[in-house]
RNA sequence: GGCCCGGUCGCCUAGUGGUCCAGGGCGCUUCCCUUUCAAGGAAGAGGUCAGGGGUUCGAAUCCCCUCCGGGCUACCA
């Protein structure tokens, strides 16, 4: 078994795309197969550089390998289709020669009045085959010196059919197929001609695509019938769609994937959301790690109706799988989000208090920074708990300043019970004192326990900022 | 316009003739837990199964029509 995957590079990695790039990847290591990635670089005016390097990072980084590409080579190099031009040259050769194919010499401005005057007339806009008459002898002669293409020659009846893995059997009636372009003016195939013989050498068993492919069937049935070579099994695949129900698009906000790592996601959590979205177990789990789906993923079980693209539901996948990290993981997973110069000491002891507070890795830092920094700016009045004063709230921060000055040692249990005493004391709520010392420490009202928050920040700093929020207090008006 | 594909709570989905007055998850609401926020626990709102006809004792599930959405209709992939 031979699956393939055959991203473009005409620009990032996309999120859409690594969704039927799973599903190869799934289906064939869930039976041994040979994965092949293969570029399909044919136009070349919408080539992006950089676009390979960002596949392939990309695929590294959510752990999806392969066998046989561009730079690990194989049985069927080159893996990049503009490098395998005289194969595709000699095929359509191959095609004119049986009669399958001719070539046309219609200038581009001819085929777009043509275009304009079907679609004046409300026909179906299609070429007119023009020069599918021309006799193959004086044709052949022109081609030496004239501008050309190679056109398929599609058949005027007859029907033509599939029966998709997910969609089931598909029918078309020949006459609607058009005499399309296979070989262009510029020696390069189209995605039609390359992608067969490409599949057909490569020995590729099973073609799984996205499902904007299914309107192209009938061209690849007439090209696979032309040579004489078997068709293999097809899988369509849904579509990722935009929440407007259209192909999902940089309008819809990020879709490359480093955008994705760049922002804090796992990628254990865009493989879990990402696999979810046209497939189903069936049962009710839903997280799945890779390995959890290559065991129970079936191509039986992918929808043949398009998903819509859920912000919401990745962001509960990354908190839940930002939760299954261990500390240390943790820890080096956040790495690249914090600075050079933070305290990895520090940041791996509050690692833990922030873990289940994360949507994503990029969450962290704010959080913390009050570990890593004294300029924590914030307003006085912040302080002052609702149904409180600045008097008493000062007050209150002096005795709590007082209270922890003795504590040994300075850690999370030994300073709860303490406060808790103290707000007893004090009358006041856990709520309205913790609150205030909070402020006082990190300049936020939300953020990881406050006890441990303490502990880390240490007794000295702790409570020089407790002081500075006494003063602070001494400068509001009451 | 033509050809194809699709249509179950806002979203991802289970469901393949009866056990479905449709189940789970995300999101939302409420409550519990609680030092904030989360996480966790509990409860709840939310679906004329696109609509209409059939078939059948019985339909989300089968058939037909309609409507809506999408893809393709390029010397793009």
């Amino acid at each position: 078994m031979r699956v393939r995957f055959a991203p473009s590079p005409t620009g990032a990695l996309h999120i859409g795309s690594v969704r039927t790039i799973l599903y190869n990847y799934l289906f064939a290591r869930q039976r041994d197969g040979t994965l092949i990635l293969r570029v399909e670089d044919t136009d070349q005016d919408r080539l992006v550089a950089g676009a390979i390097d960002s596949i392939y990072d990309g695929l590294h980084w959510l752990g999806i390998g392969w066998h046989e590409g561009p730079q690990e080579g194989g049985p069927h190099a080159p893996y990049v289709q503009s490098e395998r031009l005289p194969l595709y040259q000699k095929h359509a050769q191959e095609l004119i020669e049986k009669g399958a194919a001719y070539y046309c010499f219609c200038s581009k401005e001819r085929l777009a009045a043509v275009r304009a005057e079907q679609e004046a007339r409300k026909e179906p806009t299609r070429y007119d085959r023009h020069c599918r008459n021309i006799p193959p002898a004086e044709a052949a002669e022109r081609a030496k010196t004239e501008p050309h293409v190679i056109r398929l020659k599609a058949p005027d009846e007859g029907t033509l059919a599939i029966d998709d893995l997910v969609h089931g059997h598909i029918e078309w009636q020949a006459d609607t197929i058009e005499d399309q372009v296979l070989l262009k003016s510029d020696g390069f195939p189209t995605y039609h001609l390359a992608v067969v013989i490409d599949d057909h050498v490569m020995e590729i068993s099973h073609i799984m695509r996205g499902d904007e492919w299914v309107a192209s069937v009938p061209k690849h049935l007439l090209i696979y019938g032309a040579f004489g070579w078997d068709v293999p099994p097809m899988a369509h695949v849904p579509s990722v769609l935009g929440p407007d129900g259209k192909k999902l698009s940089k309008r819809h906000g990020s879709t490359a994937v480093s955008q994705f790592r760049e922002d804090g996601y796992l990628p254990e959590a865009l493989i879990n959301y990402l696999a979810l979205v046209g497939w189903s177990p069936g049962t009710e789990d839903e997280v799945f790690s890779m390995d959890d789906l290559i065991r129970v993923w079936k191509i039986e079980q992918v929808q043949s109706a398009g998903g819509k693209w859920d912000k919401e539901r990745l962001d509960f996948f990354n908190g839940v799988w930002i939760r299954k990290l261990s500390v240390d993981e943790l820890v080096r997973r956040l790495e690249p989000f914090v600075p050079a110069e933070w305290d990895r000491a520090i940041l791996t002891r509050i690692a833990p208090h922030i873990q289940e507070r994360m949507k994503t890795l990029k969450d962290a830092k704010d959080q913390i920074r009050f570990l890593f920094t004294d300029d924590i700016g914030y307003e006085a009045k912040l302080l002052i708990p609702k149904k409180s004063d600045r008097v008493s709230t000062a007050e209150a921060l002096a005795r709590a300043r007082a209270v922890l000055s003795e504590l040994e040692p300075f850690t999370g249990a030994v300073i709860q019970p303490a406060l808790e005493g103290l707000a007893e004391q004090l009358g006041w709520s856990r709520r309205d004192l913790n609150g205030a010392i909070r402020i006082a420490i990190t300049g936020r009202d939300v953020g990881p326990p406050l006890y441990e928050s303490l502990e880390v920040l240490g007794k000295e700093k702790s409570l020089k900022r407790i002081g500075m929020a006494q003063e602070l207090l001494a400068g509001v008006r009451a």
